[in-house]
DNA sequence: GTATGTATACTAACCAGTGAATATACACAA
DNA sequence: TTGTGTATATTCACTGGTTAGTATACATAC
């Protein structure tokens, strides 16, 4: 029954994303992944040609939604960059909070196949965290920060700082610790781009 | 052979160490580790419980020695605690640089067991962290900044921030980065305390 | 009537943990 | 000095369960 193919393989991945979130990679067996997304074994192999590759496709499902997620908690907060940086980590805090919360996906992913360096799903969460991090760059360029790129990669260590503390501690005030560690970051070099501006004539 | 129990128990650990940090812990099998250690698997289980104890002891035998290497690094570097700090992160820097270094065991074994919170282990790298945090927080307070314990968890943070993203991107630069992040957050918050003592009479 | 998609049933390996037996060291009695 | 019991330490062989991946056949749509 050839559904248009895109339901089935859809349905495969909401399957494994929950799964392996929720319990890890080498947790989780392919026959779980197959009974929760109500089909057998066989079928998800014709649609994956490994649990690799499943993985792979798990990780990638979840690259844009988590960056559109940031995207959006920066744009809907009041206040100049510092503060919209700070909301991220408010917002992440309140997530952490739910039970479910299991940390970042690509981070605890990356943890787990430490030893294949070169396994695709590293790759795609490698690429993820550059995204997120040429996001803040090009935000702090805009705002005339002079080393935007350092500043950027400050950020990046502090979210997934979070991620790794508040997961061993199930502790998510870190997250909001974070958050005031950046938002200081972010407001001296603003300070020292002025101070610069200053500095020049006119 | 009654060998006084000691080295028996040490060399499994020592087997155990080298292989959950290499591999990780559910792709290690007990089997691998009893032949690492020169034994039989039915060996092992006469000195641990269960492969959840041989990974808790793993741990607790990692937390001393980390702690000393940290405070071995802070205390041989110059300067004031800004830079002795972020000597902490220059030092891990050249650790990561190692082609076996495979990141931090702790973070790496509360990622693999993220779905079982109470995990003996979980609570071994919890108290790991917190015997860290601790150590900065009074380090901090000794130089009378106003709140130690909140820049001591901001540094622990960009340690564990570190640690995520130097083991996704295998580049560790990012632990440098996090180390300038440090000494600036630091000498900020001294710098408020002497404000602070300047606005003081005498 | 051929592409696509799904299911049943299987393999071969792996893995945590155990039962039963054995070997050694040492304390103590003869 | 020699015999003996007991706690410590170790091995071989096994169980029951799980797992990634496959061979083969069947069904549906166009």
């Amino acid at each position: 029954m050839p559904r248009p193919s895109e339901p089935t393989r859809e349905r495969i991945i909401k399957a494994a994303s929950a799964l392996f979130y929720s319990e890890g990679i080498r947790r989780v067996s392919v026959d779980e992944v197959a009974a929760k997304a109500g089909l057998t074994k066989r079928t998800l192999y014709y649609h994956f040609r490994s649990k690799d590759d499943l993985v792979a496709a798990y990780l990638a499902a979840r690259d844009q939604p988590n960056l559109v997620l940031f995207r959006t908690w920066f744009a809907d907060a009041e206040g100049g960059v510092p503060a919209k940086v700070e909301a991220i980590f408010r917002n992440l805090a309140r997530s952490a909070r739910h039970p479910k919360w299991k940390g970042c996906g690509f981070l605890r992913t990356s943890a787990e196949l430490a030893n294949m360096p070169g396994h695709p799903a590293i790759r795609i969460g490698a690429a993820h965290k550059k995204k997120f991090e040429d996001w803040m760059r090009a935000t702090f360029a805009a705002e005339g920060i002079s080393d935007p790129l350092q500043l950027a990669r400050q950020v990046l260590l502090l979210l997934d700082g979070s991620f790794a503390v508040v997961l061993l501690h199930r502790d998510a005030s870190y997250m909001e610790t974070a958050g005031e560690a950046v938002r200081a970051l972010i407001e001296m070099a603003l300070a020292k781009r002025r101070s610069r501006k200053r500095q020049l004539p006119g």
